[in-house]
Parts: structure tokens; sequence; C-alpha cells
DNA sequence: TTGAAAGCGCTAACAC
DNA sequence: GTGTTAGCGCTTTCAA
């Protein structure tokens, strides 16, 4: 960068013909401070033509702000590979920018070193946080969370230990995916397999799984572990583990698969096995990703509003960074299941509703 | 955040009985002060115990670096439903962690707002910028780049005016959408469709239409405009856009989308019409997002390689923030066709290959 | 109404 | 080898 893009408050006072002190109480609109109309305007006008922004690193030293949310995202593969997360990035960004901070996206490659976001917030990078997908083997966040560092949670989860003190937006994962196999259990299933979100270490994976298990159970149907496959977020998994589901007869006459994602790669795998959707396999995703409505054929889901979610998670991030205290720290959002095609529910006519 | 958190270099210098100099070189490694092997020790254990961590805006303050890069996404929708972008997000996170740096997530979602990442940069936010997909009503970058603050930009881009001072990581999409549309003249299809990536805005979807056109006029065939629809990198603009396309015969036998995402729409909207993929219409995509070989049928497409773009572009970034200037201002990244089923080119004995 | 001066926490040149 | 000190650019109290 050139030198002439250095602009500092001093140089413009200097073209204003002011002290720095009455350009900070212009630019910051400071309540107190008498400025007259006319030496106002010159400030802002000489602002304006040096094109002056306040240093960032001096500001936040002074004010002990930064301005800035952090995003954790617990594994760097959910990221590349999970359609539901660019729609919450996407929110999230927005609805930051509209409460003027900036998002600073922190990927976790190893469960292991627990310093990740620590560091963040130590080294005072971050007004708050914002944890997507909270792994049961964090250790670091309930520390954060004890200590009264604004922290909210996207997803699901339960502490009780903690519990008036963790914010989070959640959906009812639980009730969720018991009501997505109920229905399929009222379409006359009987043998339902699962292929979960992810590996057993996400609270989201085992809620969903446990939600699975508890609608069979209240069915009277038996829960067979060998029905149940781990999956790991992306279609190539989910593929996989239907082509192992699919490898001795009886075959399941229907999937619940932890995210839409591995839907997707699993109907690729039954496909290739030559069995219908949904005639020999009806299947249900979760998440109703962008593209879940244009799979072939449209896929039945449960409907995680990520859009909404990433919204009120900075809502409720930034009122707590100012010390706001929200009515309830959690909110609860409806889930509902979206029926398209690939359950069986719907007839062919209607099959391509979206 | 408790007062107990705020751990400063004088509490870690107090408790380890030396003064914050001594705490300062031994934690920065400076090269020519010499520490007794006990001093160092005691220091270290101190900052360990005290869970200290420099406070990122003094630091920046005075060193002038953040250690942050920008990366700006041009349009905040595409984020939202293009699969392609979280693969390079993860990248891109990965690589800059590796390197020291910290991702701060720039969407735009106005065009007309010039301000939006020339204020990240004048407020010294961040050491560098990352560009994905620049639009062609871009007037802020060029002005960046002439400053010579550092820019990567990923995608193809040619400014004759300023042609050595473009740094990107690039593939060549005008001969790669060549190639793929030549693909499917070769398999004997002269009605061939395009959906656009974008709205004309994008330079890569300028380029990517222009090499479709100029495979069809070096093959003899007629370009026509009625065989070409805008998208909007969504599965729901493919859609859309194929719907239209299947309005009136004759019907095209095949389509180049400008995405894969978009590629998946539109193949619902031919299966809708009773069409076959790829007996009644072949489909060509563009990226090879990770979900592509997982359609029904799989999909042919173009290769971006995500991954290595990603980090390619904060390589160069890293080094050009620290004077290094690389080789060649541009690196050129192969794009091959991926041939699946989707375009008829392979047997069907074969159709299912990942 | 405006200006002088202190200090946020850190690094690094310069003494000791 | 280690400590003293001067800023980095900004906000904000206090005085004029």
């Amino acid at each position: 960068m050139t030198p002439k893009s250095r602009v500092t408050s001093h140089q413009v006072a200097k073209r204003a013909g002011v002290s720095r002190t009455t350009v900070s109480f212009v630019l910051n609109n400071v309540p107190g401070a008498n400025i007259s109309e006319e030496t106002r305007a010159r400030v802002l006008q000489a602002a304006a033509e040096l094109g002056y922004v306040p240093n960032a690193a001096a500001r936040s030293l002074v004010s002990g702000q930064t301005l800035t949310l952090g995003l954790v995202v617990s594994h760097a593969e959910h990221l590349k590979v999970d359609a539901y997360i660019p729609q919450l990035l996407y929110s999230l960004s927005h609805t930051s920018h509209r409460h003027g901070y900036r998002v600073l996206l922190e990927t976790v490659e190893d469960v292991s070193r627990a310093d990740v976001y620590l560091e963040l917030v130590r080294g005072q990078r971050i007004d708050g946080l914002i944890v997507l997908n909270l792994r049961s083997d964090d250790k670091q966040l309930p520390e954060l969370i004890r200590r009264n560092f604004p922290v909210v949670l996207i997803g699901f989860r339960r502490w009780a230990e903690l519990e008036e003190k963790v914010y989070a937006v959640e959906t009812d994962d639980l009730e969720a995916s018991s009501r997505a196999t109920q229905h399929l259990i009222g379409l006359g299933h009987t043998r339902i397999a699962h292929i979960t979100f992810s590996p057993d270490n996400y609270f989201a994976t085992q809620t969903r799984h446990q939600g699975y298990r508890l609608a069979l159970e209240a069915a009277g149907l038996e829960y067979n572990p060998k029905l149940v496959r781990f999956g790991n977020y992306s279609a190539a998994s989910g593929y996989e583990a239907m082509q192992k589901l699919l490898q001795r007869k009886p075959y399941p006459t229907a999937l619940f698969a932890g995210n839409d994602t591995i839907a997707l790669g699993a109907m690729a795998a039954i496909h290739e096995k030559g069995l219908r959707i949904p005639q020999d396999i009806a299947v249900v995703g979760y998440d109703d990703i962008p593209t879940a409505p244009y799979l072939i054929p449209p896929l039945t889901t449960i409907q995680i509003p990520a859009v909404e979610q990433g919204r009120l998670a900075v809502e409720m991030l930034s009122g707590l960074i100012r010390g706001v205290v929200p009515e309830r720290p959690q909110i609860r959002l409806p889930a509902p299941l979206i029926v398209r095609a690939s359950c069986g529910a719907k007839q062919k006519a209607k099959a391509y509703q979206r």
C-alpha cells in the first residue's frame, strides 16, 4: 500500500483546520460535544476527500471492541461438503453487516487442540462467538460460557449444569427426527434404515439417531443396529453406507438419512442397485438444502430454517455483547417435515411439487 | 469476560519476575536477544499458567500487521446456493491457518456500494484480499491493485492495462467451456442449449458463454440465442431455465450448464418432462462439485480444482504480503472434463463410475 | 465550542 | 542479558 493511503485522523484534522479530538467527535457523533455545523461539515468533507477510515486496531485497542464475530465450524470437512452450511454463512454474514459486525471464519481441524478458538477470545480478536454444531468432546466452550463470554450456539444442545447460561438458536432435533421416522412408519415401513449425520462425536448426530430409535420403539418396532450406518456429512459417505445396507437381503424398505447430502448419495446407490425410489425404498432427509426439491425424485425432508437461524443467532449475540440478556436463552425454531416424492406419501401426479 | 481473563504481558512479566520486554522477546523468539534458558523457561511457564495471548489490536497497531486475510464473495446469494464455494472456503481457511492467518468473510450485497471492501483495507483490518469471481462492474478493485495492495483473484480475468500486476489463480474458462461444448458436438449434437452461470455481470459468466459460442462456430454450427437462458448459480434457476427451453419443439438435444448446481436443477426439469438423460438430452456441467458423481445419472462436468485453487491463492497472497513477487503473476490450473454418464459418451455399464 | 494530554497493550531501538 | 522508553492511532477526560 502506498503511504498516501495511510490516512490518519491527524491528516484529516490538519486539512479541516481542527484538532484530532474534534475529528473524533464529529466522526463518532459524540453526544456531549457541541460542534458547530460549519466545523462538522468541514471535518466530514476532509475525511471524505482523503478517504479516511479509522484504523481498526487503534480503535479496538482503546475501545476494547473489535466489531468482529467469530464463527466456529466444528469440523472443517463438514464445511466442504454439506450444502446446509453455506445458507447459514450467507445469513450470518448478511445479518452481521446489518449490525455493524464482520465475520471471522474459524474452522477447527483437530479435536485435540484445545486452544483453537480460545485464542481468538484471549487475544481479543472477536467480541462474540457463534458455534455451529457443537461436538460432544468440546471442552473449551463450557469454560468460555462459564466466564460469560458472549456465545451463541446453533443447533440443539442441553447442558444441565449450565442451562440458563447457554444461549442457542435451535431446532428440536430429537422430536424432528422422531417425526421423520414416524412418517415412514405411518407409510407402513418396518425395516427403516438410518445413516447418521456424522461420526458419533457430534451432538446433532447423537440426537437424530436417538430420535430415530425412539420413534421405532414407540411404534413397537425393534431397533436393529444392522440397519444403522455412520455417515460423514457427505454424499460419498451416504453412497457408501447405502451400498453396505444393500449388501444383503432383506433390504430395508425405507431410509432416514442424517442430512440431505447423505440422502443424495444414498439415492445414487439405491438407483445403481436397480431399485426404485420410493417404490422399493422410501427416503427421508434432513435440512432441506436448496437442491432438495430438484433431486430425482424430489426429497422429502425435515426443514431446518438456516437463514432464520443465522439471523436470530447474530441478533442474539449482538445483544449479548451489549449486555442485553434475552428473555429466553434458547430460541426454538420449528422444523417441519416437507413431504415431496421420495417418501412415497404423495401421488405421482404431485411428485414434483417444489 | 471476567477481569481474570484479561491477561497482559505486564502480568506475565510480574509472575516471571522479569520485564515486559523480556516477555515480548521470549514469546516472539526475537533472534538478537540473548535470553538465558532459565529465564526463557520461566516466562514460558508464566504465560502458559495465565493463559496469556497477546492482545491482537495492540500488536497489530505497532506491527502494522493484522494476520487476517479478507475473502470477498462478490455476490452474497452465490454463497448460499453454489456448492462450489464451500470447497474453496474450506481450503482457504485451512491453508490460511497453516500460514498463520485468519479469514474474514466479506459478502458483497450491493453492487453500487463502492466502499465494501475498500473499507477493510483503509481501516487496516486485513493484510491482503482474495476475491472470488470478480464482477465486471467492480470499480474499486483495479484501484486497489494499482496501489499495490496485496490482492489475489480466484477465477479467470484479463485486464490488459494492469496485466502484470493482477495476481490470480485461474483456470482457462474460455478454453474449458469450449472444450465441454466440443465434447457434446463430438457426440453428434447440433442443438446444444446453454444456461449461463449468472447474470451477465460476472466475468466467469461472459467467458463460459463465449467459450460455448466459439465452439459452436468453430464446428460450423449456428449460435442461436433462443438456446441460451440466463441462470443465477442456483438449482432453482437451472430448473426454470430448462423449463423454458422445453416449452417448444424442437427440443435441444444437449445442454451445457454454467455450473453443476444449475445442471442439477435442469436435470430435474428434463426428468419432469418425461425425457431421459442422456438419451434424449445430454447434460454437461461445470465445477465438479462433490455431489456431481452422485446425481442421477452421474454428471459429466468440467472439473475446477477448488481445493488447490484455494491453497495456491493463499500461498500466493501470503507471499505478496511479505513482498515476495511470484515468478508468474497468474497461475493457471488445468480444468479437465470428467466424463460420467450424463453426456452419453459412456456405455451404460460404466455409467456409475465415480 | 475546541485543544492538550493521558493511556489502551504491545514491540523494538537503545541504554545499562 | 535485561530494563527503560518511545511511540503505533485512536478515544476521552479535563482544562481553556
